[in-house]
DNA sequence: TAGTGGTCTAGACCACACT
DNA sequence: GTGTGGTCTAGACCACTAC
Protein backbone atom coordinates (compact mmCIF):
# COMPACT_ATOMS: atom_id res chain seq x y z
CA UNK A 1 0.00 0.00 0.00
CA UNK A 2 3.21 2.07 -0.69
CA UNK A 3 2.28 5.99 -2.28
CA UNK A 4 3.06 6.32 -5.74
CA UNK A 5 6.50 7.73 -6.38
CA UNK A 6 5.40 9.67 -9.73
CA UNK A 7 5.80 12.93 -7.75
CA UNK A 8 2.42 14.50 -9.82
CA UNK A 9 0.88 13.87 -6.25
CA UNK A 10 3.10 14.41 -2.94
CA UNK A 11 3.18 11.84 -1.01
CA UNK A 12 1.67 13.57 1.89
CA UNK A 13 -1.34 14.37 0.03
CA UNK A 14 -1.97 10.66 -1.09
CA UNK A 15 -1.94 9.69 2.73
CA UNK A 16 -4.15 12.67 3.78
CA UNK A 17 -6.20 11.42 0.34
CA UNK A 18 -6.51 8.07 1.56
CA UNK A 19 -7.33 8.72 5.45
CA UNK A 20 -9.73 11.73 3.63
CA UNK A 21 -11.49 8.90 2.01
CA UNK A 22 -11.94 6.89 4.81
CA UNK A 23 -13.69 9.26 6.73
CA UNK A 24 -16.30 10.41 3.89
CA UNK A 25 -16.81 6.38 3.39
CA UNK A 26 -17.70 6.25 6.98
CA UNK A 27 -15.08 3.49 7.89
CA UNK A 28 -13.69 6.15 10.15
CA UNK A 29 -16.91 7.23 12.07
CA UNK A 30 -16.60 10.74 14.54
CA UNK A 31 -14.48 9.98 17.46
CA UNK A 32 -12.82 7.14 16.16
CA UNK A 33 -8.87 6.66 16.36
CA UNK A 34 -6.46 6.91 13.70
CA UNK A 35 -3.77 4.17 12.87
CA UNK A 36 -1.13 5.65 14.81
CA UNK A 37 1.85 7.31 12.97
CA UNK A 38 4.28 4.41 12.83
CA UNK A 39 1.11 2.39 11.03
CA UNK A 40 0.62 4.84 8.68
CA UNK A 41 4.72 5.45 8.18
CA UNK A 42 4.65 1.19 7.62
CA UNK A 43 1.71 1.10 5.33
CA UNK A 44 2.83 3.77 3.20
CA UNK A 45 6.45 3.36 3.56
CA UNK A 46 7.57 6.87 4.01
CA UNK A 47 9.18 8.37 6.80
CA UNK A 48 7.81 9.93 9.91
CA UNK A 49 7.78 13.35 9.43
CA UNK A 50 5.53 12.80 5.45
CA UNK A 51 2.74 10.85 7.83
CA UNK A 52 3.04 14.03 10.06
CA UNK A 53 2.52 16.44 6.89
CA UNK A 54 -0.93 14.36 5.75
CA UNK A 55 -1.98 14.34 9.57
CA UNK A 56 -1.76 17.73 9.95
CA UNK A 57 -3.05 18.66 7.14
CA UNK A 58 -6.03 17.22 7.96
CA UNK A 59 -6.26 18.98 11.22
CA UNK A 60 -5.65 21.87 9.93
CA UNK A 61 -9.46 21.24 7.79
CA UNK A 62 -11.02 20.29 10.90
CA UNK A 63 -11.06 16.32 9.68
CA UNK A 64 -9.40 15.09 12.79
CA UNK A 65 -7.67 16.14 16.40
CA UNK A 66 -4.63 15.06 17.91
CA UNK A 67 -5.05 13.81 21.82
CA UNK A 68 -1.77 13.70 22.37
CA UNK A 69 -0.51 10.75 23.46
CA UNK A 70 -3.71 8.81 22.87
CA UNK A 71 -3.49 8.90 18.94
CA UNK A 72 -4.90 11.08 16.13
CA UNK A 73 -9.39 11.10 16.36
CA UNK A 74 -11.80 11.85 13.64
CA UNK A 75 -13.59 15.34 14.63
CA UNK A 76 -17.13 15.49 16.03
CA UNK A 77 -19.15 17.97 15.16
CA UNK A 78 -21.79 19.25 16.96
CA UNK A 79 -23.42 22.72 15.33
CA UNK A 80 -26.17 23.80 17.78
CA UNK A 81 -28.35 26.74 16.47
CA UNK A 82 -27.41 30.65 16.73
CA UNK A 83 -30.62 32.90 16.05
CA UNK A 84 -29.56 36.20 16.05
CA UNK A 85 -32.95 37.39 15.06
CA UNK A 86 -33.92 36.00 18.62
CA UNK A 87 -31.70 37.94 20.96
CA UNK A 88 -34.55 40.55 21.43
CA UNK A 89 -37.67 38.58 21.16
CA UNK A 90 -39.04 35.05 22.42
CA UNK A 91 -40.94 34.42 18.91
CA UNK A 92 -42.02 31.05 17.85
CA UNK A 93 -40.33 29.47 14.80
CA UNK A 94 -42.16 28.75 11.53
CA UNK A 95 -42.94 25.18 12.26
CA UNK A 96 -40.46 24.21 9.26
CA UNK A 97 -38.11 24.76 12.19
CA UNK A 98 -38.78 22.01 13.88
CA UNK A 99 -38.02 19.79 11.21
CA UNK A 100 -34.08 21.19 11.60
CA UNK A 101 -33.95 21.39 15.19
CA UNK A 102 -34.07 17.93 16.38
CA UNK A 103 -30.47 17.73 14.92
CA UNK A 104 -29.04 20.95 16.65
CA UNK A 105 -31.13 20.85 20.07
CA UNK A 106 -29.06 21.94 23.08
CA UNK A 107 -31.39 20.63 25.65
CA UNK A 108 -30.23 18.88 28.78
CA UNK A 109 -27.29 20.85 28.19
CA UNK A 110 -25.85 22.53 31.38
CA UNK A 111 -25.33 26.61 30.18
CA UNK A 112 -23.79 28.92 32.09
CA UNK A 113 -22.00 32.48 31.57
CA UNK A 114 -19.27 34.55 32.98
CA UNK A 115 -19.63 38.36 33.00
CA UNK A 116 -17.64 41.09 33.04
CA UNK A 117 -17.88 44.92 32.84
CA UNK A 118 -15.09 47.13 32.07
CA UNK A 119 -14.66 50.70 31.10
CA UNK A 120 -12.24 50.66 27.88
CA UNK A 121 -11.09 52.69 25.04
CA UNK A 122 -12.99 50.49 22.71
CA UNK A 123 -11.10 49.19 19.29
CA UNK A 124 -11.28 51.28 15.87
CA UNK A 125 -13.87 48.77 14.24
CA UNK A 126 -16.18 49.14 17.68
CA UNK A 127 -15.41 52.91 17.85
CA UNK A 128 -16.75 53.10 14.22
CA UNK A 129 -19.19 51.57 14.33
CA UNK A 130 -20.31 53.47 17.36
CA UNK A 131 -19.57 56.68 16.18
CA UNK A 132 -17.20 57.67 18.95
CA UNK A 133 -14.64 60.03 18.92
CA UNK A 134 -11.04 59.78 19.53
CA UNK A 135 -10.78 59.33 23.36
CA UNK A 136 -14.61 59.06 23.82
CA UNK A 137 -14.78 55.89 26.48
CA UNK A 138 -17.20 52.94 25.85
CA UNK A 139 -18.58 50.48 28.85
CA UNK A 140 -18.29 47.29 27.32
CA UNK A 141 -20.10 43.66 29.22
CA UNK A 142 -17.78 40.44 28.13
CA UNK A 143 -19.74 36.92 28.32
CA UNK A 144 -18.45 33.64 27.83
CA UNK A 145 -21.01 31.32 27.50
CA UNK A 146 -20.47 27.64 28.53
CA UNK A 147 -22.61 24.62 28.04
CA UNK A 148 -21.62 21.78 29.83
CA UNK A 149 -18.50 23.10 31.12
CA UNK A 150 -17.31 23.78 27.61
CA UNK A 151 -17.16 27.11 26.04
CA UNK A 152 -19.52 27.82 23.42
CA UNK A 153 -19.13 31.04 22.29
CA UNK A 154 -18.08 35.19 23.14
CA UNK A 155 -20.07 38.17 23.28
CA UNK A 156 -18.97 41.39 24.07
CA UNK A 157 -21.76 44.16 24.17
CA UNK A 158 -19.91 48.04 23.90
CA UNK A 159 -22.27 50.99 24.98
CA UNK A 160 -21.50 54.34 24.90
CA UNK A 161 -20.00 55.27 28.31
CA UNK A 162 -21.85 58.39 28.53
CA UNK A 163 -25.32 56.60 27.92
CA UNK A 164 -24.67 53.81 30.30
CA UNK A 165 -23.04 55.14 33.16
CA UNK A 166 -24.16 54.49 36.30
CA UNK A 167 -26.95 52.30 34.67
CA UNK A 168 -28.11 48.60 35.50
CA UNK A 169 -25.75 47.58 32.15
CA UNK A 170 -22.69 48.43 33.81
CA UNK A 171 -23.55 46.04 36.71
CA UNK A 172 -21.98 42.48 35.69
CA UNK A 173 -25.10 40.37 36.16
CA UNK A 174 -27.67 39.44 34.40
CA UNK A 175 -30.10 41.26 33.57
CA UNK A 176 -33.40 39.96 33.10
CA UNK A 177 -35.11 42.36 31.11
CA UNK A 178 -32.24 42.39 28.57
CA UNK A 179 -29.96 45.07 28.12
CA UNK A 180 -32.35 46.29 25.43
CA UNK A 181 -35.23 47.22 27.14
CA UNK A 182 -32.41 49.00 29.89
CA UNK A 183 -31.00 51.26 26.91
CA UNK A 184 -35.19 52.08 25.69
CA UNK A 185 -35.57 53.46 29.78
CA UNK A 186 -32.67 55.62 29.17
CA UNK A 187 -34.11 57.21 26.62
CA UNK A 188 -32.30 55.13 23.85
CA UNK A 189 -34.86 52.78 22.02
CA UNK A 190 -32.98 50.42 19.84
CA UNK A 191 -35.13 49.83 16.54
CA UNK A 192 -32.95 48.87 13.75
CA UNK A 193 -29.71 46.71 14.09
CA UNK A 194 -27.10 45.44 11.13
CA UNK A 195 -25.65 42.23 11.09
CA UNK A 196 -22.14 41.95 9.82
CA UNK A 197 -20.40 38.19 9.59
CA UNK A 198 -16.66 37.65 9.29
CA UNK A 199 -15.07 34.19 8.61
CA UNK A 200 -11.88 33.64 9.11
CA UNK A 201 -9.69 31.86 11.51
CA UNK A 202 -9.40 32.93 15.49
CA UNK A 203 -6.31 34.66 16.84
CA UNK A 204 -4.29 33.13 19.79
CA UNK A 205 -6.66 34.94 22.53
CA UNK A 206 -9.86 33.91 20.91
CA UNK A 207 -8.18 30.34 20.73
CA UNK A 208 -7.17 30.77 24.64
CA UNK A 209 -10.74 32.35 25.51
CA UNK A 210 -12.87 29.46 23.95
CA UNK A 211 -10.67 26.66 23.81
CA UNK A 212 -10.46 26.37 20.07
CA UNK A 213 -8.43 23.47 18.42
CA UNK A 214 -6.77 23.51 15.10
CA UNK A 215 -8.42 23.99 11.93
CA UNK A 216 -11.67 25.62 14.06
CA UNK A 217 -12.45 28.27 11.74
CA UNK A 218 -14.60 31.07 13.55
CA UNK A 219 -18.16 33.39 12.95
CA UNK A 220 -17.47 36.81 13.73
CA UNK A 221 -20.64 38.41 14.00
CA UNK A 222 -20.77 41.99 14.79
CA UNK A 223 -24.04 43.45 15.88
CA UNK A 224 -24.98 47.21 15.64
CA UNK A 225 -28.40 48.44 17.08
CA UNK A 226 -29.40 51.93 16.17
CA UNK A 227 -31.87 54.14 17.33
CA UNK A 228 -34.79 55.13 15.02
CA UNK A 229 -32.56 58.47 14.28
CA UNK A 230 -29.66 56.39 13.07
CA UNK A 231 -27.98 56.86 16.13
CA UNK A 232 -26.07 53.51 16.87
CA UNK A 233 -26.14 52.76 20.65
CA UNK A 234 -24.83 49.36 20.84
CA UNK A 235 -21.98 47.32 19.25
CA UNK A 236 -22.01 43.52 19.99
CA UNK A 237 -19.23 41.18 18.94
CA UNK A 238 -20.11 37.67 19.08
CA UNK A 239 -17.46 35.10 18.18
CA UNK A 240 -18.83 31.95 16.90
CA UNK A 241 -16.72 28.73 16.78
CA UNK A 242 -18.06 27.09 13.70
CA UNK A 243 -18.23 23.81 15.33
CA UNK A 244 -20.34 24.58 17.76
CA UNK A 245 -22.73 26.48 15.69
CA UNK A 246 -24.91 27.16 12.95
CA UNK A 247 -26.14 30.92 12.40
CA UNK A 248 -29.69 31.13 11.64
CA UNK A 249 -32.12 33.64 9.95
CA UNK A 250 -35.94 33.68 9.09
CA UNK A 251 -37.29 35.83 6.61
CA UNK A 252 -40.83 36.46 5.55
CA UNK A 253 -43.19 37.33 2.61
CA UNK A 254 -42.61 41.52 3.87
CA UNK A 255 -39.07 41.39 2.76
CA UNK A 256 -38.93 38.90 0.22
CA UNK A 257 -41.57 40.89 -2.20
CA UNK A 258 -39.90 43.79 -3.19
CA UNK B 1 17.56 36.72 18.61
CA UNK B 2 17.49 33.22 19.33
CA UNK B 3 14.44 31.66 21.25
CA UNK B 4 14.41 30.93 24.43
CA UNK B 5 15.08 27.81 25.19
CA UNK B 6 13.15 26.89 28.30
CA UNK B 7 10.86 25.07 26.56
CA UNK B 8 7.46 26.48 28.46
CA UNK B 9 6.70 27.82 24.49
CA UNK B 10 7.95 25.19 21.62
CA UNK B 11 10.88 27.35 19.61
CA UNK B 12 8.48 27.44 16.53
CA UNK B 13 5.47 29.03 18.39
CA UNK B 14 7.80 31.74 19.36
CA UNK B 15 8.98 32.18 15.59
CA UNK B 16 5.17 32.28 14.85
CA UNK B 17 4.33 34.70 18.12
CA UNK B 18 7.20 37.25 16.76
CA UNK B 19 5.92 37.36 13.01
CA UNK B 20 2.69 37.60 14.11
CA UNK B 21 3.33 40.24 16.29
CA UNK B 22 5.38 42.25 13.10
CA UNK B 23 2.23 41.67 11.37
CA UNK B 24 -0.54 43.13 13.80
CA UNK B 25 2.20 46.10 14.46
CA UNK B 26 2.17 46.82 10.75
CA UNK B 27 5.77 46.62 10.35
CA UNK B 28 4.46 43.62 7.97
CA UNK B 29 2.02 45.41 5.92
CA UNK B 30 -0.49 43.42 3.73
CA UNK B 31 1.71 42.21 0.53
CA UNK B 32 4.65 42.77 1.87
CA UNK B 33 7.41 40.23 1.70
CA UNK B 34 8.23 37.80 4.93
CA UNK B 35 12.04 37.23 5.78
CA UNK B 36 13.30 34.46 3.72
CA UNK B 37 13.19 30.95 5.64
CA UNK B 38 16.68 30.79 6.01
CA UNK B 39 17.17 34.28 7.38
CA UNK B 40 14.68 33.17 10.23
CA UNK B 41 16.66 30.19 10.94
CA UNK B 42 20.11 32.50 11.23
CA UNK B 43 17.59 35.25 13.55
CA UNK B 44 16.60 32.22 15.65
CA UNK B 45 18.83 30.13 15.33
CA UNK B 46 16.85 26.90 14.36
CA UNK B 47 17.09 24.29 12.09
CA UNK B 48 14.77 24.82 8.71
CA UNK B 49 11.62 22.62 9.65
CA UNK B 50 11.16 24.37 12.35
CA UNK B 51 11.13 27.44 10.80
CA UNK B 52 8.80 25.72 8.35
CA UNK B 53 6.41 24.92 11.18
CA UNK B 54 6.25 28.24 12.54
CA UNK B 55 5.28 29.52 8.95
CA UNK B 56 2.81 26.54 8.31
CA UNK B 57 0.89 27.53 11.62
CA UNK B 58 0.70 30.68 10.11
CA UNK B 59 -0.56 29.63 6.78
CA UNK B 60 -3.11 27.67 8.02
CA UNK B 61 -4.12 30.95 10.54
CA UNK B 62 -4.49 32.76 7.55
CA UNK B 63 -2.57 35.34 8.13
CA UNK B 64 0.62 34.65 5.49
CA UNK B 65 0.48 33.36 1.96
CA UNK B 66 2.94 30.64 0.13
CA UNK B 67 4.05 32.41 -3.10
CA UNK B 68 6.91 29.64 -4.12
CA UNK B 69 9.70 30.34 -4.94
CA UNK B 70 9.40 34.21 -4.23
CA UNK B 71 8.37 34.32 -0.75
CA UNK B 72 5.95 34.10 1.88
CA UNK B 73 3.57 37.25 1.71
CA UNK B 74 1.82 38.83 4.31
CA UNK B 75 -2.27 38.22 3.25
CA UNK B 76 -4.67 40.75 2.04
CA UNK B 77 -8.37 40.08 2.96
CA UNK B 78 -10.75 42.30 0.28
CA UNK B 79 -13.90 41.02 1.63
CA UNK B 80 -16.94 42.24 -0.42
CA UNK B 81 -20.78 42.76 0.89
CA UNK B 82 -22.72 39.79 0.38
CA UNK B 83 -26.50 40.36 1.01
CA UNK B 84 -28.86 37.21 1.40
CA UNK B 85 -31.55 39.64 2.09
CA UNK B 86 -31.23 40.81 -1.88
CA UNK B 87 -30.78 38.20 -3.40
CA UNK B 88 -33.91 37.48 -4.44
CA UNK B 89 -35.32 41.36 -4.92
CA UNK B 90 -36.11 42.61 -8.44
CA UNK B 91 -33.42 43.94 -10.32
CA UNK B 92 -33.82 47.53 -11.32
CA UNK B 93 -30.90 48.60 -12.95
CA UNK B 94 -29.42 46.49 -14.64
CA UNK B 95 -32.52 43.83 -16.17
CA UNK B 96 -30.12 41.34 -17.69
CA UNK B 97 -27.62 41.29 -14.56
CA UNK B 98 -28.53 39.55 -11.16
CA UNK B 99 -28.19 41.26 -8.20
CA UNK B 100 -25.05 40.14 -7.35
CA UNK B 101 -23.58 41.72 -10.56
CA UNK B 102 -26.09 44.96 -10.29
CA UNK B 103 -24.17 44.71 -6.89
CA UNK B 104 -20.48 45.01 -7.58
CA UNK B 105 -20.39 46.01 -11.83
CA UNK B 106 -20.36 49.58 -9.85
CA UNK B 107 -17.52 48.97 -8.06
CA UNK B 108 -15.20 48.63 -11.07
CA UNK B 109 -14.58 45.33 -10.88
CA UNK B 110 -15.44 42.58 -13.93
CA UNK B 111 -18.26 40.37 -13.12
CA UNK B 112 -18.81 37.01 -15.10
CA UNK B 113 -20.55 33.76 -13.96
CA UNK B 114 -20.40 30.04 -15.06
CA UNK B 115 -23.98 28.61 -15.35
CA UNK B 116 -24.99 24.55 -15.79
CA UNK B 117 -28.34 22.62 -15.07
CA UNK B 118 -28.19 19.31 -14.49
CA UNK B 119 -30.66 16.80 -13.44
CA UNK B 120 -29.20 15.03 -9.81
CA UNK B 121 -30.04 12.66 -7.25
CA UNK B 122 -29.40 15.50 -4.40
CA UNK B 123 -27.52 15.13 -1.78
CA UNK B 124 -28.95 13.69 1.35
CA UNK B 125 -29.31 17.13 3.32
CA UNK B 126 -30.58 19.11 0.15
CA UNK B 127 -32.78 16.16 -0.04
CA UNK B 128 -34.09 16.45 3.77
CA UNK B 129 -34.76 20.43 2.83
CA UNK B 130 -36.98 20.00 -0.25
CA UNK B 131 -38.82 17.25 1.44
CA UNK B 132 -37.89 14.76 -1.48
CA UNK B 133 -38.80 10.85 -1.32
CA UNK B 134 -36.11 8.68 -2.01
CA UNK B 135 -35.22 8.49 -5.52
CA UNK B 136 -37.10 11.81 -6.02
CA UNK B 137 -34.87 13.56 -8.45
CA UNK B 138 -33.71 17.22 -8.86
CA UNK B 139 -32.95 20.16 -11.07
CA UNK B 140 -29.54 21.91 -10.45
CA UNK B 141 -28.61 25.01 -11.64
CA UNK B 142 -24.85 25.27 -10.42
CA UNK B 143 -23.15 28.56 -10.72
CA UNK B 144 -19.75 30.12 -10.48
CA UNK B 145 -19.19 33.92 -10.06
CA UNK B 146 -16.30 35.21 -10.82
CA UNK B 147 -14.82 39.15 -10.28
CA UNK B 148 -12.06 39.86 -12.54
CA UNK B 149 -11.24 36.34 -13.51
CA UNK B 150 -10.78 35.39 -9.57
CA UNK B 151 -13.55 32.98 -8.71
CA UNK B 152 -16.01 34.62 -5.87
CA UNK B 153 -18.99 32.03 -4.82
CA UNK B 154 -20.43 29.18 -5.96
CA UNK B 155 -24.62 29.13 -5.61
CA UNK B 156 -25.96 26.13 -5.99
CA UNK B 157 -30.00 26.33 -6.66
CA UNK B 158 -31.88 22.91 -6.44
CA UNK B 159 -35.65 22.61 -7.83
CA UNK B 160 -37.82 19.41 -7.40
CA UNK B 161 -37.82 18.18 -10.83
CA UNK B 162 -41.46 17.82 -11.23
CA UNK B 163 -41.95 21.51 -10.68
CA UNK B 164 -39.68 22.93 -12.93
CA UNK B 165 -39.04 20.68 -15.66
CA UNK B 166 -39.67 22.07 -18.92
CA UNK B 167 -39.66 25.71 -17.53
CA UNK B 168 -36.84 28.27 -18.52
CA UNK B 169 -35.10 26.82 -15.07
CA UNK B 170 -33.83 24.15 -16.83
CA UNK B 171 -31.84 26.60 -19.14
CA UNK B 172 -28.91 27.27 -18.36
CA UNK B 173 -28.19 31.11 -19.02
CA UNK B 174 -29.11 33.94 -16.39
CA UNK B 175 -33.09 34.07 -16.24
CA UNK B 176 -33.47 38.29 -16.13
CA UNK B 177 -36.51 38.54 -14.14
CA UNK B 178 -35.46 35.77 -11.41
CA UNK B 179 -35.76 32.30 -10.91
CA UNK B 180 -38.29 33.37 -8.19
CA UNK B 181 -40.71 35.10 -10.49
CA UNK B 182 -40.73 31.71 -12.70
CA UNK B 183 -41.64 29.87 -9.54
CA UNK B 184 -44.43 32.04 -9.21
CA UNK B 185 -45.74 31.97 -12.25
CA UNK B 186 -45.67 27.90 -12.36
CA UNK B 187 -48.10 28.15 -9.34
CA UNK B 188 -45.54 28.11 -6.37
CA UNK B 189 -44.71 31.84 -5.20
CA UNK B 190 -41.98 31.65 -2.69
CA UNK B 191 -42.96 33.72 0.26
CA UNK B 192 -40.56 32.52 3.24
CA UNK B 193 -37.13 31.45 3.30
CA UNK B 194 -34.96 29.47 6.38
CA UNK B 195 -31.06 30.96 6.03
CA UNK B 196 -28.51 28.47 7.41
CA UNK B 197 -25.06 29.09 7.78
CA UNK B 198 -21.76 26.78 8.83
CA UNK B 199 -18.68 27.87 9.54
CA UNK B 200 -16.13 25.20 8.35
CA UNK B 201 -12.99 24.42 6.43
CA UNK B 202 -13.52 23.92 2.65
CA UNK B 203 -13.08 20.46 1.30
CA UNK B 204 -10.89 19.34 -1.56
CA UNK B 205 -13.48 19.87 -3.92
CA UNK B 206 -14.68 23.40 -2.73
CA UNK B 207 -10.85 24.29 -2.93
CA UNK B 208 -10.52 23.52 -6.97
CA UNK B 209 -13.32 24.90 -7.72
CA UNK B 210 -13.02 28.00 -5.87
CA UNK B 211 -9.23 28.25 -5.56
CA UNK B 212 -8.82 28.17 -2.29
CA UNK B 213 -5.42 28.76 -0.76
CA UNK B 214 -4.92 26.95 2.69
CA UNK B 215 -6.19 28.95 5.86
CA UNK B 216 -9.11 30.24 4.13
CA UNK B 217 -12.22 28.64 5.70
CA UNK B 218 -15.67 28.72 3.99
CA UNK B 219 -19.37 29.98 5.09
CA UNK B 220 -22.10 27.51 3.75
CA UNK B 221 -24.87 29.50 3.42
CA UNK B 222 -28.26 27.14 2.87
CA UNK B 223 -31.17 28.90 2.19
CA UNK B 224 -34.63 27.21 1.90
CA UNK B 225 -37.28 28.67 0.11
CA UNK B 226 -41.29 27.80 0.93
CA UNK B 227 -44.17 28.22 -0.37
CA UNK B 228 -47.35 29.82 2.31
CA UNK B 229 -48.38 26.46 2.85
CA UNK B 230 -44.90 25.29 4.12
CA UNK B 231 -43.93 23.52 0.88
CA UNK B 232 -40.30 23.79 0.32
CA UNK B 233 -40.03 24.96 -3.70
CA UNK B 234 -36.20 25.71 -3.66
CA UNK B 235 -33.01 25.17 -1.88
CA UNK B 236 -29.69 27.59 -2.29
CA UNK B 237 -26.47 26.12 -1.18
CA UNK B 238 -23.72 29.46 -1.70
CA UNK B 239 -19.82 28.71 -0.99
CA UNK B 240 -18.67 31.84 0.54
CA UNK B 241 -14.85 31.96 0.82
CA UNK B 242 -13.96 33.97 4.09
CA UNK B 243 -11.88 35.98 2.56
CA UNK B 244 -14.06 37.25 0.40
CA UNK B 245 -17.25 37.95 1.95
CA UNK B 246 -18.95 40.13 4.81
CA UNK B 247 -22.61 38.63 5.38
CA UNK B 248 -24.81 41.31 5.72
CA UNK B 249 -28.50 41.52 7.36
CA UNK B 250 -30.30 44.36 8.07
CA UNK B 251 -33.57 43.90 10.67
CA UNK B 252 -35.99 46.45 11.26
CA UNK B 253 -38.57 47.59 14.14
CA UNK B 254 -41.05 45.04 12.84
CA UNK B 255 -38.97 42.43 13.97
CA UNK B 256 -37.29 43.64 17.29
CA UNK B 257 -40.43 44.75 18.80
CA UNK B 258 -41.33 41.84 20.34
C1' DT C 1 7.10 0.61 31.64
C1' DA C 2 5.68 0.85 26.84
C1' DG C 3 3.79 3.41 23.32
C1' DT C 4 2.08 7.63 21.70
C1' DG C 5 2.47 12.11 19.66
C1' DG C 6 5.37 16.79 20.19
C1' DT C 7 9.51 18.83 19.11
C1' DC C 8 13.87 19.48 16.79
C1' DT C 9 18.12 18.59 14.10
C1' DA C 10 20.96 18.10 9.80
C1' DG C 11 21.10 16.86 6.00
C1' DA C 12 19.26 15.99 0.66
C1' DC C 13 17.17 16.74 -4.02
C1' DC C 14 13.68 19.09 -6.77
C1' DA C 15 10.91 22.71 -9.61
C1' DC C 16 10.40 27.10 -10.49
C1' DA C 17 10.80 32.41 -10.90
C1' DC C 18 13.92 35.73 -11.28
C1' DT C 19 18.07 37.87 -13.25
C1' DG D 1 22.71 30.42 -12.73
C1' DT D 2 21.01 31.68 -8.13
C1' DG D 3 17.91 31.57 -4.59
C1' DT D 4 13.49 30.36 -3.12
C1' DG D 5 10.17 27.33 -1.09
C1' DG D 6 8.34 22.11 -1.60
C1' DT D 7 9.30 17.62 -0.41
C1' DC D 8 11.45 13.83 2.02
C1' DT D 9 14.70 11.12 4.88
C1' DA D 10 16.73 9.27 9.28
C1' DG D 11 17.62 9.98 13.09
C1' DA D 12 17.02 12.04 18.38
C1' DC D 13 14.96 13.27 22.95
C1' DC D 14 10.89 14.59 25.58
C1' DA D 15 6.20 14.47 28.17
C1' DC D 16 2.38 12.34 28.85
C1' DT D 17 -1.22 8.55 29.28
C1' DA D 18 -2.56 4.04 29.81
C1' DC D 19 -1.50 -0.33 31.38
Amino acid sequence: MAVSRERRVPAWAQIADAVRAQISAGELAPEDRLPTEAELMARHDVARSTVRQALTALVNEGLIVPRAPRGYFVRNRKPLFYRPQQEFRAQPAYPEMDRFMADHSAEGREPKQEIEVAIVDPPADVRKRLNLAEGELAAVRRRIRYLDGEPYNTNDSYFPLAVVQGSEIMNPADIARGANEVLRELGYPQTRTLDEIYIRMPDPNEIKRLELGPGTPVACHICTGLCDDGTPIRVVVNILPGDRHVIVYERDGMELRK
